[in-house]
DNA sequence: CGGACGTTTCGGCGGCGGCCGAACTGTCGC
DNA sequence: GCGACAGTTCGGCCGCCGCCGAAACGTCCG
């Protein structure tokens, strides 16, 4: 079975309205029986039969029988992610439109640029890796702050506590790179990373567009505070 | 239009073999033509049209036209961890099967209890819930501490700030609960709210083992401080 | 201008699959 | 045991959709 089969039966799991609807009702984390869940998607038990046996056979529930009820959970956490993912997207701003110019994207902006209000492309790559090498961020999987980190922001780079404090919105965030394919550091520790660098004049904007490079301080600056050779970027 | 229905279309589009491997070739990055891609999957140009069609009306790709050729590629980083997430799923060990709740565990263990040091149980996930919905939390995908949470450990919660600072341990951390099947907060802040209810006689040990019972003032406590319901985890 | 080519539209075909009701199996409670 | 109830299996219906080829459209190039 090819490998696009297979991600074409994965994602027909959720291509059914009342899968689906299954599938988000038991994000609550619990255990329903099969005629709860007939009940709440509004069709007949025989159909939530065989709903839930195509999601078990595929993997995204499992099921426990006790006496003549049959309970159905998500498989676990990387199922419930799974869902989770494919519903946060509903709800969010789409991606930005982007400007397909050639196939190729301008050596400029591969090099370093922003992305809304951090770092991207191979200098928000190479920092976000540097951080994590010095304990200042851990990478598996998402992307999170460390005490360290916390600390060196406000320390050596010079940030304001204040920035860091009164707003929902994380501290760290992995954000992935489009011309790199990699994750690089977004949240407010990504922002402030980012303005701390504008603002000691180590990186500045090219031209008029997202575009930035990296300036002669700026590279010592990230040899100092980073250990990072910052030879690739400058190239 | 539902938000079931919604997530089934959405899925709709990666729920067929044909799209999934135009979804999987456009993962490279590069921007493909019609037939280029339809080659690649081996169907007719004309299905082909149609199916870009439906990806580009779904937001999943963003199309340039050009002279007689017809450029895609997908929409944006969002789009692209989309589809990596499902494909990943495909090469990735199943979800660890589940001894569903009820047969040997404790009451008292599924309760509440510690995990190395941080809380898990009804009562670990209870709480890590109510700082989620207080905004001190962001729980997509792993577990990312706000900057309203730092401020929440060290103000109404009384954390010592020094206990946040000087560590390469990651502030916040998911880590999965196997009574409840749920992520709860684990890292430095799991281990700092832990040791703040120990210290404020709000949660305590049960005979010698892991397992924990909120106080009547641990109770108060929680209500005060996380909007928090106790009744569920002193039932 | 004419031919080559990339793409799109349309009609028609076939299969998959979601839906239900009816009949059946197994469990629980009286 | 017997009825009530949860769930399953099966057959049949119907609509959706993926596929193709033919034809049309638009662009590029000689």
């Amino acid at each position: 079975m090819s490998r696009s089969a297979q991600l074409a039966a994965l994602a027909a799991l959720l291509a059914d309205n009342t899968r689906a609807a299954f599938c988000l009702a038991l994000l609550d984390g619990r255990a329903w029986t099969a005629s709860e869940l007939a009940a709440h998607a509004g069709v007949a038990p025989s159909t939530a039969s065989e709903h839930l046996g195509r999601l078990v056979r595929g993997g995204l529930l499992v099921e426990r029988r006790q006496g003549r009820h049959r309970y159905v959970q998500l498989a676990g956490p990387r199922a419930a992610e799974l869902v989770e993912l494919l519903a946060s997207r509903l709800d969010a701003v789409p991606d930005p439109p982007r400007t397909l110019r050639g196939s190729r994207v301008s050596e400029a902006l591969a090099r370093g640029r922003t992305c809304y209000d951090h770092l991207a492309g191979r200098l928000g790559v190479a920092i976000t890796d540097a951080m994590a090498a010095r304990g200042l961020l851990e990478l598996t999987g998402g992307c999170a702050l460390t005490a360290d980190g916390t600390t060196w922001l406000t320390g050596p780079l010079g940030a304001d506590p204040g920035q860091l404090r009164g707003t929902r919105r994380p501290l760290a965030r992995a954000c992935l790179d489009w011309t790199e394919r990699r994750t690089h550091l977004a949240g407010v520790a990504g922002a402030v990373v980012c303005s701390r660098l504008f603002a000691g004049g180590w990186v500045r904007r090219v031209g008029s567009d997202r575009a930035v490079r990296l300036t002669p301080s700026g590279a010592d600056a990230l040899r100092d505070l980073l250990n990072l050779d910052p030879e690739p970027l400058t190239a």
